[in-house]
DNA sequence: GTGAAAGCGCTAACAG
DNA sequence: CTGTTAGCGCTTTCAC
């Protein structure tokens, strides 16, 4: 911040008016003459005056800028999260700061530090992978920083949430497979640790239950990236299980085992067909192109941010935590076209 | 920002001291005596005081904060670099705000006039497709806020830069397949408009030319979208133009051409070697997984925090505009084994 | 060793 | 219609 920049000061001296005269000018305040108005306005176009945006913060004791704490940027899910934050934030005049933990928790730590520093007027916050302990968010709430989480939320917290139907979502895929004729569905599922984990897997038994389908350990693995998908394919085609149709928990592993499947000599969709989750830049460019659920990741991102900003800008009355669940669409492509 | 939070001033009435002990109290000044000091930090941490950090940039004139633009977030590419300036940024104990141009030049000017007000400490900036006036960072370089342009640079703004080395990356990609004795090479490239686009091309041609190899006109085409490359590539094969090699100018380029010609009946790549430009997330996933230039985004983004710090961080005396050339490096894989 | 005062850029209540 | 004043939270001379 260089002493270069044009003040109101700088104005007003320039003028020999006063310098709330000139703050008054430059908002429209119906109190000031046309002339004294046109030629602030004037002046200021001319030298090129850009409100402080610091020292407003520090007088209206808001910063007009909202924190984001956000795993990893690199994954498409969360980089479409962040334009959709972008999109509402900026038309409501409000910057963004994005922070990534990449997964840590003393990095998150971190970031809710930083932010609270900036004196941020709300944050948005999806958890890490390992995070347990949920002081650090207390902390915003404690100072009457209003908080929203978006897709990976806490339990301890009561706090207005944006989250998908994991559990719908990953129903209706695996109902989709056994509309197609498939029985032997396997599920390639991630860590039963995360909530997500739990909800795709969940949903996935009601939809077998539901079909008279009984459910076999042997199709339920746990494998959530390329690499293990395909080792866990291998292993069921080695061992000779049957199976007709894959229900994966991201696109990566769905990938993995059509792969797999594929070099084994088998035909995608005929043999077996594939249902991959989060709706990727992948899976418009597989071969087959690959069925998969969209998380509506934009959609996200501008509901938590108006969720936010309605806490924000709600001059005094509080109401209760919101959650609100987005429906995610599964898209129907060629891995499990019937 | 809410009343909420705990001030220096808050700390000075509980311990009836001043303010100005305090803030003195809590950077360890050596005047200060051993038990205040104690005393403050011990209430500060029971307060759990946080430094207002607006408070400060207005003091110092300094916001210790860096805007990045960026053109979208979204590509692999560029997510990367995010990460790269994130991670020498907060090492410095700078903030980031990044804002996205979604290739739009309105709203990449938008973008400038927000940091500017902001007082940002310097700017990174990667420029839109759609940007050919570049009045909006002069505007920077008049109030002495520093440049550095990385990616995508701008022809007439004397400014640090970071670049690859497109030219050379293409050339020693082209030269690859040659030395696996591939002739008949063709080029899916970008639009001639782009410089990249250009020294891409430039690069392809200056290999072949010195391995005494024809450039023909019939190979070169411009595709870069993962559509476009399976129409080009399918009216090479239909209008029967023999090629044993692609040089795309980006993975999903790469990957359009690759599905062609093995639904074509082609093997990659004994038949057809195969090599993208940009090494992204799909470069691992694809069968055969797909040789293909690392454009190291990562290293670009801490090299461009990096130089744009020691400008901020410079006292006074300026020196000259550096240009910093990445090499990239061709990633060999499946697509193009011998 | 500590405090009082000024000021970063801006706004708003209060005077005139 | 315009100016004066005070203050947002913090640091930093300058006093004592």
């Amino acid at each position: 911040m260089k002493s270069g920049l044009v003040t109101i000061k700088d104005l007003a001296r320039e003028l020999n008016i006063s310098a709330s005269t000139v703050s008054r000018a430059l908002k429209d305040h119906p109190d000031i003459s046309k002339e004294t108005k046109r030629a602030v306005q004037e002046l200021a176009q001319k030298l090129n005056y850009q409100p402080n945006a610091v020292a407003l913060s520090l007088k209206q004791r808001r910063s007009n800028t909202i924190g984001v704490i956000i795993p990893e940027i690199v994954h498409y899910f969360f980089s479409s999260v962040i334009s959709g934050i972008e999109d509402v934030a900026y038309e409501a005049g409000f910057n963004v700061i994005i922070c990534q933990s990449n997964e840590r928790y003393e990095r998150e730590v971190a970031n809710a530090k930083t932010l609270l520093a900036s004196r941020v007027d709300g944050v948005l916050v999806s958890i890490s992978k390992h995070t347990t302990d949920y002081k650090h968010f207390k902390n915003f709430q404690n100072n009457e920083v209003p908080i929203v989480f978006y897709d990976r939320v806490v339990p301890d917290i009561i706090a207005d949430q944006v989250i998908i139907d994991d559990f719908d979502a990953a129903y209706r895929s695996t109902r989709h497979l056994i509309d197609s004729g498939r029985t032997r569905i396997a599920h390639l599922g991630g860590p039963m640790a995360l909530l997500i984990g739990q909800n795709r897997k969940n949903g996935y038994l009601k939809a077998l239950s539901e079909a008279g389908i009984p459910a076999d350990e042997n199709l339920i693995l746990e494998a959530d990236s390329f690499e293990k998908a395909r080792m866990a394919i291998m292993k069921l085609i080695n061992q000779k299980i049957k199976f007709d149709g894959v229900f994966a928990t991201n696109d990566l592993t769905a990938i993995g085992a059509m792969q797999t499947i594929q070099k084994k000599g088998y035909k995608i969709p005929d043999e077996i067909a594939i249902v991959g989750f989060s709706d990727g830049r992948f899976s418009g460019i597989t071969d087959p192109t690959l069925t998969s659920v969209d998380q509506h990741g934009y959609e996200m991102g501008t509901l938590a941010t108006q969720m936010l900003l309605k806490r924000i800008l709600s001059e005094d009355d509080e109401y209760p935590a919101e959650t609100k669940v987005l429906n995610a669409d599964l898209i129907v492509r060629g891995s499990s076209i019937i």
